[in-house]
Parts: C-alpha cells; structure tokens; sequence
DNA sequence: ATGGCCCGTAATACGGGA
C-alpha cells in the first residue's frame, strides 16, 4: 500500500499534472495540500474516473486539503473540531488545513501547517499556536487510532541535514528556527517516527524548491512535506521515496510529492 | 556568491508562499 503527499499549489492549475502522475504511480493514498479552491469547483469528476474517491475541504485563493484514495475513505474529519472542543479550537479551524479519514484501518490525516511569515509576525505566531493545537489534535487521535499516518506540507525543516544550507538559529529563517523545531519535537513522543528518516540518512534529500533564484536546478532545497506513523505502521513501512521528477516539468508546483510504502 | 517566481483574485497590482 502507497500513501503519497503533494503539495500542488493549486489543484486547478495542476489538475493534468497530477492525474498523469497517478497514472504513472496508482498509490491507493494521495494526501493533497494547497488545493487553493472551494469545494464546489473541486475538479472531482476526472479524479473520480481515475478511480479515486476523495474528500476534500478547500477555501477560496489559499490553503485547502484534501485525501483521494482507491479504497473507501471511512470517519471523514475536517479540521481539529471534532476531536479538539470548540473553545480552544477558537479561529484555528478558519483556514482549511486539515482532513482525515479511515483508509483500509489506518487513519490518514493531510495536513497542510501554515508558512508562518516573517519570523516574530503574527503569522510565525499563528504557526506556533497551530503546532501546539496540532498536538492535542494527535494526542487525541492516537488512542482512538493505533495505526496513523500523518503527512503533508509541515513548513518546517526537522534539521539540517533537510536544507541545502544550513541556517543558523540567529538567522530566524522562518522553517528552521528553534522553536517551530521544538513545536514538533513535542509531537513525536507521542510515538511518531518521520518515515522518510527510517530509510535514509544522509542530507541533500529535498520535497520544496522556490521558483526563484534556479534554486530546483542547483538542488536549493528544504525537505518540508512528511510523513509521520506510528510504531504499527512504522514495522510495516518498506519505503519513502521523494519523486523529483515532476519538478522537472513545465508549470511544475514548487514541491514534489513523496510516496510512503506499506507492506 | 547571489538570484530574477508563481498562484488566485482581480486587474495591468497585490497578498501570500517558505
């Protein structure tokens, strides 16, 4: 079973793009993020001819998430109210940038965390706060779920081994600065494992390059799209691999999807 | 060594992305 993530900039935009890689790579399981639409003009007819059910939950101009999936999608959730009460949920369900459902007894969850802005903005504070709801939302999640799987664009570099040029923390480059490290580092002892880091290693393995600066084709990059499973999962992964080649197209979105295998 | 981009919405700019 293949569980992939793409944030596609775009889904309208992308819509080709993607059906041709679907084509290419059938994963049961692909996690979308920055569908940037609202439900109603969700290209769903030419996924659903794919094969794919899905569900989605779309804003206008930004954000937007969605899961399609070749098996029935079961216990659909959007956002963190159902699992988190209403009062310290508050503005953060307003921006669409979770969804989860039940594929083949595992719980996906597509995420998609805010950028953040300009470090100490009021967006770098939104992320931080959204992180820690993000936790509450796992931590509830978890025991209600043994098998989960948690994937998508997190905007954050885990460490420097995930940015072509290591920042230093005096640099506050929003993605890398100690405290957006230090909000996921309170997620994974919830007994969570970044999956792609259960297979490789080594540094230089990226999911995003700006559309500046020629930044794909000097491979100036951050590794920000993950997946994160628990221990069940963890003994059933063979794989994470980062696909780079839709990066090479024309039109391309700035990140590239990355496929999580399952036996 | 650095870096010029792309999206949607509205409009021939702007906010947002990371």
């Amino acid at each position: 079973m293949k569980i992939a993530t793409w944030n596609v900039n775009s889904i309208r935009t992308r819509q080709t793009q993607v059906l041709d890689w679907l084509q290419q790579h059938p994963v049961e399981v692909l996690c979308l993020q920055e569908t940037k639409v609202v439900d109603d003009s969700f290209p769903r007819s030419p996924f659903a001819e794919a094969g794919y059910e899905m569900c989605i939950s779309g804003q206008k101009s930004y954000n937007g998430v969605a899961i399609l999936s070749r098996s029935s999608l079961e216990n659909v959730t959007v956002g963190f109210t159902p699992i988190l009460d209403a009062e310290t949920v508050g503005i953060f369900d307003d921006q669409k940038r979770l969804i989860a459902a039940t594929v083949d007894g595992i719980r996906i969850i597509s995420v998609y965390v805010p950028n953040g802005g300009a470090y100490d903005s009021d967006k770098y504070h939104y992320k931080l706060q959204w992180l820690q709801l993000l936790r509450q939302y796992l931590e509830s999640s978890i025991d209600k779920y043994p098998n989960l799987c948690i994937c998508g664009d997190f905007n954050l570099v885990p460490d420097d081994r995930d940015i072509h040029k290591p920042a230093r923390p005096q640099d506050f480059i929003v993605g890398t600065t100690t405290a957006e490290r230090e909000a996921l580092q309170e997620i994974l002892p919830l007994d969570l494992v970044d999956a792609f880091r259960e297979f490789t290693t080594e540094g230089g393995h990226y999911s995003w390059w700006d559309y500046r600066a020629a930044s794909f084709r000097r491979n100036a990059g951050w590794r920000i799209d993950h997946h994160y499973i628990t221990p069940s999962l963890r003994d059933r992964a063979v794989a994470c691999i980062i696909d780079k080649q839709p990066r090479s197209q024309t039109k391309p979105s700035d990140h590239v999807p990355v496929i999580l295998e399952l036996k």
